[in-house]
DNA sequence: CTAAATGGTTTTATGATGCAACCACACAAG
DNA sequence: CTTGTGTGGTTGCATCATAAAACCATTTAG
């Protein structure tokens, strides 16, 4: 087999998120969904992207319960693709990826668009990682562990 | 012209860090190297990819600024590969998508590892996102604003 | 009823990926 | 110096994914 590898059966929780929204244009597509977008020729048309990738990547969403398709809200006969839960929960990822080329890019006069806090219009501030106690982490303050054993009920 | 589209022109600071680590396998690269790895060969092993696919991948990397060929940190004369700051930046991101699969993954029963506070071996908590003024912030309080036009020294 | 827009699927061409084989260089032993 | 081995890649196919365009069914507009 030549496919394409699957981190379906990986251990690492990176690699599974990947697996299901790795792909050169789900995280466009959930960006549009985020902000309110729909329908297909919608998503289609600001996207930019071929109509069979984005039948193929919509499908997919479907499948991994990031997206649902929902009979209609205006009164039309045609479908909607709205986000899940487990959909819009894939916002921190992209404020994350947001950051990332704010903070790094090489042509940052290139960015058209900046992430506001609605009641005040100024800019959010960076992702910020806590301890349980409310400590602000960096990543030299974190490590890996295995996970524990399923805890089984004691017959 | 039926090349992958490329993002690099686009407004949309998330389409412009995909141009850069959007593809299958550059982050798991990062998350190799965030953990220790700096030679080709512990990449190649431990992610079970093909070589030239690695190779292309590092040396994508190395022209975006995510890595640097350093000349050696034991005796060796051979290269490593080490992170930039812009490299180290990325760590976000990758805590951002592990987060999203601990909570909504399918099977968490088969994912193999947590991210711990190091001090206490505690989990740490979720990514949080705040205003200039420290308020919480989920999605539905923020929104997109154009760019502001770059100042211009003013005569 | 007819026409056009919507929401796709099919077809075909090409780029990207995966695997295996191959090769260049470093380093160590004899 | 010569041989041998490990590291760090590159090259050559075969296959898969992606892109563009054509095609089609259904819905909505007129």
């Amino acid at each position: 087999m030549v496919k394409r590898t699957s981190f379906e059966g990986d251990g690492c929780p990176v690699a599974r998120a990947l697996e299901a929204i790795g792909d050169w244009w789900s995280l466009l597509i959930i960006r549009e969904a985020l902000l309110g977008v729909r329908r297909f020729g919608e998503f289609q048309s600001k996207l930019g992207m071929a109509k069979n990738i984005l039948s193929v990547r919509l499908r997919s969403m479907v499948d991994h319960g990031i997206l649902a398709m929902a009979p209609a809200s205006d009164g039309s006969a045609y479908q909607e693709y709205v986000l899940t839960p487990k959909g819009r929960g894939l916002f921190p990822i992209l404020v994350a990826l947001r950051q990332w080329s704010e903070e790094f890019d090489d042509h940052p006069e290139q960015i058209a668009t900046i992430l506001v806090d609605r009641a005040k219009g100024r800019p959010v501030k960076k992702l910020e990682m806590h301890a349980e106690d409310g400590r602000l982490l960096a990543q030299g303050d974190t490590m890996l562990k295995p996970r524990p054993a399923p805890r089984r009920r004691s017959a």
